[in-house]
RNA sequence: GGAGAGGUACCCAAGUGGUCAAAGGGAGCAGACUGUAAAUCUGCCGGCGCAGCCUUCGAAGGUUCAAAUCCUUCCCUCUCCA
């Protein structure tokens, strides 16, 4: 597959460029300014300074986290310089969108180490070697109240209200802190401490974007150009990708988790997630997207390439080689995993007879979380024992060390005793 | 400061004295089917060896044989007025 071309310096075919940054975007605000950022760009020989600002609140990045830094590599890729925004000082109010919640402070030791995890996550994808890191304390702790006030006073209510999630959430009456109106301004502050020529993120953060342009105005600087990428659906295929929601893929977790859940996704997603989360190039997702609309290729067999892909990104070939077998045999096969977790049930849990209530059971070895859930399970033919299919709830399992306990098609545990 | 509305399970949301462990939807889980952990259909979806009992409807008290529902106080949110 390879990359969509190699890091090099600026590449002065403006279409070129066009075409790839292009790519999977949802918004570029306005197009013809980045046109001409990018023919000055060219004809100067000086790269395009491009933002992207992170907030270290959460330990672990997921594919829906990658999709700006994928076009964050595609830019770097075409020879810009790409800055990634820590907000080490923005992270502590959190950025308002989507929910209402307010944002528990963070302990410096927490960013520290949110930071080292997103680097190693972020440095999978971008060049960290190409890139510059950079905390938004650095100038946004210098700004003392006056300061402050005085960049509120750039922007009025009415204009933070035009922000959709402000607008909802004031219309539906749910809670709006005063703080939460600071945080786009302190994202557009970054943009002028930076003299950010383009800004990426998600079409959830296109007013930020813009608020930055804004104020660079303010600041009598050329504006920014926003690019915002689309929100990557989740393995529900409706909502967005996001840990709360449980529908998500974290870049670290093991290979066949990663390979298992790019295989869940629904079929109508498969373009999408190639298009924006995979390094896979322009003309190779316009052939997988022909081959699926004219029916010459399976949806499973190109589902199965993405798991490939993806794989392979954070680990390696040979993992995901391995991460497919043993999906194949599995899944497809129903053969047992190759690791099945070892428990251990305590003697006093069974009777002297040695047996133990199979509910019962389900519930201490965890794949079940209740005795009743166990019940459910066993009533819904969900459990197997050795492969044999359980029915009757009221069973006593006869306990024997190496017994193979399954409940559904992926949860599984040995018994040791 | 004044007046009004509201806080229900993972989320949204019905319920305004007993038939409420609480409608409906979403999410989740399981089964069937399949082409895969897609789609679709069906079932389950607080806990407990369980025709019963225990905990739960913002918090704490109270009325009642009986409370998510009525009363009191408190906490939180929103709207309008100032």
């Amino acid at each position: 597959m390879g990359r969509i071309i190699e890091l090099s310096d600026l590449v002065k075919d403006i279409d070129k460029q066009l075409e790839i940054i292009r790519r999977g975007t949802a918004e570029i605000i306005p197009e013809d300014e980045l046109v001409k950022k990018l023919e000055r760009s060219i004809k100067e020989d000086r790269p395009l300074k491009v933002k992207l600002g992170m907030d270290p609140t959460a330990p672990d990045i997921h594919l829906g986290h990658t999709v700006v830094l994928h076009k964050m590599r595609q830019l770097q890729e075409l020879g810009h310089d790409v800055v990634l925004i820590l907000g080490d000082f923005t992270g502590r109010i959190g950025d308002p969108s989507g929910r209402s919640e307010t944002r528990k402070q963070l302990t410096d030791e927490e960013i520290q180490h949110n930071v080292a995890t997103y680097k190693e996550q972020a440095g999978k994808i971008i060049d960290l070697n190409r890139a510059r890191l950079v905390y938004n304390s650095a100038w946004l702790k210098k700004l003392n109240f006056a300061d402050v006030i005085a960049l509120a006073a750039k922007y009025t209510v009415a204009r933070m209200l035009e922000r959709d999630d402000f607008e909802r959430r004031y219309k539906e009456g749910i809670p709006i802190g005063i703080h939460e109106f600071l945080y786009p301004l302190m994202q557009g502050y970054d943009s002028v401490a930076l003299k950010a020529d383009l800004e990426l993120g998600g079409t959830d953060q296109k007013f930020n974007l813009m608020v930055g342009r804004d104020l660079q105005r303010e600041f009598g600087q050329e504006p920014q150009v926003a690019i915002t990428m689309p929100i990557l659906e989740g393995l529900d295929g409706v909502q967005k990708m996001s840990k709360s929601l449980g529908n998500y893929v974290g870049i670290s977790e093991p290979p066949k988790e990663i390979y298992g859940k790019a295989m869940s996704i629904s079929d109508e997603l498969i373009v999408r997630y190639f298009q924006l989360v995979t390094p896979v190039s322009n003309e190779e997702v316009d052939k997988i997207q022909d081959n699926l609309a004219s029916g010459s290729h399976h949806p499973r067999d190109v589902k199965m390439q993405l798991a490939r892909e993806l794989v392979t990104m954070y680990y390696g070939k040979d993992a995901a080689i391995d991460a497919e077998q043993e999906f194949v045999s599995v899944f497809q096969q129903g053969n047992l995993p190759e690791e099945i977790p070892d428990v251990q049930i305590p003697a006093e849990e069974t009777s002297t007879e040695g047996t133990i209530w199979l509910p019962k059971l389900l519930a201490l070895i965890g794949l079940a979380n209740s005795t009743s859930a166990g019940k459910r399970f066993v009533k819904q033919g969900a459990v197997k024992i050795d492969g044999e299919k359980m029915t009757d709830s009221e069973y006593r399992v006869v306990v024997n060390s190496g017994m193979i306990i399954q409940v559904g098609k992926r949860k599984f545990a040995r018994l040791i005793l």
